[in-house]
DNA sequence: ATGATATTTGACACCGGTGTCATAATGTCA
DNA sequence: TGACATTATGACACCGGTGTCAAATATCAT
């Protein structure tokens, strides 16, 4: 199999490189004839442009890093989806970076990602999408980049979002209509914006509904399964316990429930409990969870696709969007 | 920030491009001193070299292609994790592609994708590892890869697995010794070779405590929570019903889990239930499933650690290797 | 000191494309 | 038909490294 190049191309069409490049890239100024003549070649020779060398000689790899540091598997998977999705629309391929947002050498860590890829754009997902000093560095670096469900102001950078403040406010809306007054709440990992949000829609609801935010009801929790279930442990028992829990994802609420069942618990006639994110896990398990969907794919579909808008043209104007989330009853919450 | 190249330290250190290229490559034949200098200048002007174009010159990318279909994302990103840690152990990058395996435009699906990324290698994971297909378009490509969980025959490729058939053995051997006769069976999905070697393993369990093999207890499915929903309809139906169910994952067997709830059945005074694979899933869920662990992160490493060594050297034995499962018992298997 | 050999170094072509600019071919209008 | 604008084409440098090979220098034995 021997190699095919643009030179070996040229000859046999009998033009010059040049005029190769440009059929390649569609440029105009090529007669409609040398064009076909061409591109007869190619098909002919099997003609396929080393994406290396035009990488060199365009400075441009067409590979979009994708960075992550998330306790939940599904969230994860949901993001590369979407970002594959938007990837393959335009060609171009997704590498990822997983890393660790603590530690003094997040900087140094993707200052090598970047000079070993020479990635073309950068997709933030959360906790990095809400890290200045991230935002900051990547600046100095001018690569583009975009943030997914990153609630830090920004102006200059693309960024979607999902509505989290809304969504946990007509979650726990949905608690307190079903008749709930003690609603324990278990927040996020403190580095993630959306923590914040969401609970800070949780306590706005109760404020609407006269309902008093008590702190007791409150625990600290991570995201993940396990700081769910410490919270869990925290909460149930509380005396009097809570009626209804509200985890802020749906790893931790799964392992409210799974506490819960342990402890002989019936769900949700003894107690309710809900999520957030509407991961696989909240269909998969009995009963299934009330949580929220966060259009995790489309967020991020959304940000890889303007931030290949804006890697191909620089002046597109930058793009900023905050989806709804939406509530999705399940069987563990029910009146009281 | 300007640009620092090859050519700006060789003219700073004033020796020529080659010599600050042997530098770079830790060759033979430089002197100590002029070494000394030319890192001094690397430090001094904080030079990076160009990936991309060493990757023209020397016809490498250090990237590599991580190709799957599977339904489950535990799996997936475990597999991504252990090919994470063998990439960045050598300084390579993970460029993931999903795709189908079904239709006819894998072949060129894969083309392309070699073609517009020019990857240094491929790691094949269920059920691309076990598609002859693919696997026969690779060797005409001349691109080394590797194959994780794989159980067919190719001496000329890596390949790392579990003992699945072992694993599955001791499993219903497990159910076995704790009193059962009538297990049932959720076969995975049939590209997976896998499938198979599970099956078989329960079968010899089977034959070697003398139990008859009873195929209305097999059900078949794909690995999905969903297809394992049907399977866990049609077992729980049966009358009589089984007192024990061995699903081939753990997302099956989940299904099989809450509909057993669902119906009011306790698990596992009522049934026992188990998976394979050792999913999170496994632990987040009450009750806890007995399960194989199969160790994905450990195989993806090694065959991602063997396929760097084979791009690095070629003539690098080819790495076939087996490691074993092991059994987990959890809460959802009991005596009979 | 001399020649023989080993080590260090650099000039230069090359990887496979793209950008710039000059030149050739064609088209337009008075 | 000539003057001029427009379109088509190619020569050549360039992107930032690596490979080849010959020249320069150092090392060694005699």
């Amino acid at each position: 199999m021997k190699k095919v190049t643009i030179n070996s191309v040229a000859e046999y069409a009998g033009v010059s490189k040049k005029t190769v490049s440009r059929v390649l890239n569609n440029e105009p100024n090529v007669s409609p004839a040398t064009r076909e003549k061409v591109l007869k070649v190619f098909k002919e020779l099997d003609y396929k442009p080393n994406p290396i060398a035009r990488g060199l000689a365009r400075n441009k790899s067409f590979i979009i890093g994708c960075l992550y540091d998330n306790p939940s598997k599904s969230y994860i998977t949901r993001v590369q989806s979407g970002a594959l999705e938007a990837c393959h629309k335009f060609n171009y391929n997704l590498l990822i970076h997983p890393c660790e947002l603590r530690g003094t050498e997040l900087i140094e860590n993707v200052g090598q990602l970047l000079t070993t890829s020479r990635l073309d754009g950068l997709v933030l997902t959360p906790p990095f999408s809400d890290s200045q000093e991230l935002i900051d560095y990547l600046k100095t670096q001018d690569i583009p980049y975009a943030r997914v469900a990153s609630a830090i102001q920004d102006d200059s950078s693309i960024s979607v979002r999902s509505n989290d403040e809304q969504g946990a406010f007509e979650l726990t809306e949905h608690l307190i209509l079903l008749g709930h007054k003690d609603i324990a709440f278990i927040k996020g990992h403190p580095d993630h914006s959306a923590t914040e949000k969401r609970f800070s829609g949780y306590r706005n609801a109760l404020l609407k509904h006269g309902i008093d935010f008590k702190s007791h009801l409150v625990a600290e929790g991570n995201f993940s399964y396990h700081s769910g279930a410490d919270s869990a442990k925290e909460i149930l028992d509380l005396d009097p316990m809570p009626t209804a829990v509200f985890a802020s994802n749906d790893y931790m609420a799964a392992a409210v429930l799974k506490l819960a069942t342990q402890r002989q618990l019936k769900v949700p006639e003894d107690i309710s409990i809900a999520g957030f994110d509407n991961a696989p896990i909240a269909r998969h398990i009995w009963p299934g969870l009330t949580t929220i969907a966060q259009p995790v794919e489309e967020m991020t579909r959304q940000a890889v696709e303007q931030l290949i808008m804006q890697i191909s043209d620089p002046s597109t104007e930058v793009y900023q969007k905050v989806l709804e989330a939406k509530l999705i009853t399940r069987e563990s919450t029910a009146a009281r």
